[in-house]
DNA sequence: TGAGTGATTGACT
DNA sequence: GTCAATCACTCAT
């Protein structure tokens, strides 16, 4: 499953104010017509990159407060992304921290809202490219198998319990869901 | 045309 | 632990 691979890899935005980087350690994957919690269940012309070719951003704005960050994996046509939900901070911690106004590294990224914050990422990335600046996702070290938890998704209703959420097991920067993770 | 819901976060009791 | 903020989109008049 892609969104076990996605793991370990940088996310990385170079954006006028400066560059900032984070390492993925919590992914959550997302299927189309199939699953009835994804956007992509119901088409929407805001999720339309759902549906473009694999390496693209999907960026949406929820809660009237919060963008989360998308990256699509199947062809396209094929609707299916994972849902980035988590980041450890690797580089240009004190852009982030002005961004979000707080200090603690664990609560820059350790949230699907927090993380678009901390990187800058807004609307205006949805539909870009991944694998070119100023938004991309860099290959980072192989995470060991006995690293990677899985558990059911967080923060949605339908199809709650299907494991596929992976993040890195005992890492600090891992959001805590409402319910508790199911090792 | 209007009410309800949501892949969330942060502030307040 | 509870609740408000506030926007895109769906569903019901």
């Amino acid at each position: 499953m892609v969104a076990r691979q996605l793991l370990g890899h940088w996310l990385v935005h170079e954006s006028p104010e400066g560059v900032t980087a984070g390492r993925i350690v919590e992914a959550e994957a997302y299927l189309g017509p199939n699953d009835p919690a994804s956007h992509a269940y119901r088409r929407t012309p805001r999720s339309r990159p759902m549906w473009g070719p694999p390496g693209y951003a999907y960026v949406y704005f929820t809660y009237g407060n919060h963008y989360c960050i998308n990256v699509v994996t199947e062809s396209e046509g094929v609707a299916g992304a994972v849902l980035i939900r988590a980041l450890e901070p690797v580089a240009g911690l004190p852009l982030m921290r002005r961004r979000r106004g707080v200090e603690r590294e664990e609560l820059l990224c350790s949230g699907p809202g927090r993380l678009t914050q901390a990187m800058g990422i807004t609307g205006a990335h949805n539909g870009v490219d991944l694998c070119a600046p100023p938004l991309y996702i860099a290959r980072g070290g192989l995470l060991p198998g006995e690293q990677v938890a899985s558990s059911g998704r967080i923060g949605v209703v339908r199809a709650a319990g299907w494991p596929w959420r992976f993040f890195v097991a005992g890492n600090p920067h891992v959001s805590r869901g409402p319910k508790e993770a199911v090792r």
